[in-house]
DNA sequence: AGCATATCGGACCGGAGCGGTCCTGTAAAT
DNA sequence: ATTTACAGGACCGCTCCGGTCCGATATGCT
């Protein structure tokens, strides 16, 4: 299916989430609840997702009392693939362009080389859309929040 | 990951195959055994992704004694993204992508019209690249789709 | 100091889908 | 009629994803 994982998915929809948020001037940090109930994303989930963009210094993170998320920079810098690596890892379309080792065969295989280039390609596509691109237009922003309801999960209210 | 399925891998290395016994004039058909043989995949693999090739017309089948399969058109108007399509659906990164009904609030949803732009990106992306550009010695074609700006994401800001 | 809050890091689990096998039916050639 | 080979399934183990939960740590407040 070529997809990226939901998880991914639900990422790009709690930055798009951050981003209305910074360019209100709320740019103080705000908790995994928070983001979970304007998403409308179980929390735990939420959570999971915040950890693994912060370690890629997407987000940056406060502790303790008060603590919570912030984007770690202008959404203009933050690429969509970017986000996908951090959540599910290098892209790669097959094992033996994310490095060495993974094939048996490989130093005879004939594809091999036309792989990297497609995966290249497709890695350069996605580093040319940033956050900035997908929350841009659509002014009255406030109002509508970006609600997506996981049609694999019943809606647990 | 972002990656394609192993079937999918499989059956790209196995149409190169075809495309090269083709350029050397061998057009009758060839059996799952000796392509399996050819490419040392597992011959129940092969014949199941051989199966899955002929129904989106990639390939043609003749059945009975000394049948076999071949290629459906010229290795110049087989495009990769065909290939995937046939071995695992449509190329949807997303699931709200790939036609209507699969998300509740896709009416609202803020992010859905991004990734549709995203996802035609990568489409027309894999549209470029034809079964010829990877048999042949020399990409120059892929070099150009890796150098091509696509204006398939047009930034709108 | 002590408590409450909230992230961090990891373990954990059920289910879906993928990789892979096998079996029965059918078409074609000898 | 027999043999060959594709067609179209069912089937199954295994991995990985989506999702949950828990203990540890860091911070703010009283």
């Amino acid at each position: 299916m070529l997809r990226i994982s939901k998880l991914t998915d639900y990422g790009i929809v709690l930055l798009t989430h951050f981003a209305e948020l910074s360019a209100l001037g709320e740019d103080e940090t705000h908790n995994a609840r928070q983001m979970a109930e304007a998403t409308s994303l179980p929390l735990p989930v939420v959570s999971k997702i915040l950890k693994g963009l912060v370690q890629e210094r997407i987000l940056v993170s406060q502790r303790g009392s008060k603590g919570g998320y912030a984007l770690g920079r202008r959404p203009e810098e933050i690429r969509i693939s970017e986000v996908i690596a951090a959540l599910e890892g290098p892209i790669a379309m097959v094992e033996c362009s994310a490095g060495p080792g993974h094939c048996d065969v490989e130093a005879s295989c004939r594809v091999r080389d036309p792989w990297q280039r497609i995966n290249r390609a497709i890695q350069e596509t996605l580093e040319r859309v940033t956050l900035a691109d997908l929350v841009s237009g659509a002014p009255g922003a406030l109002v509508q929040i970006a609600a997506r309801q996981p049609d694999a999960v019943p809606a647990d209210r």
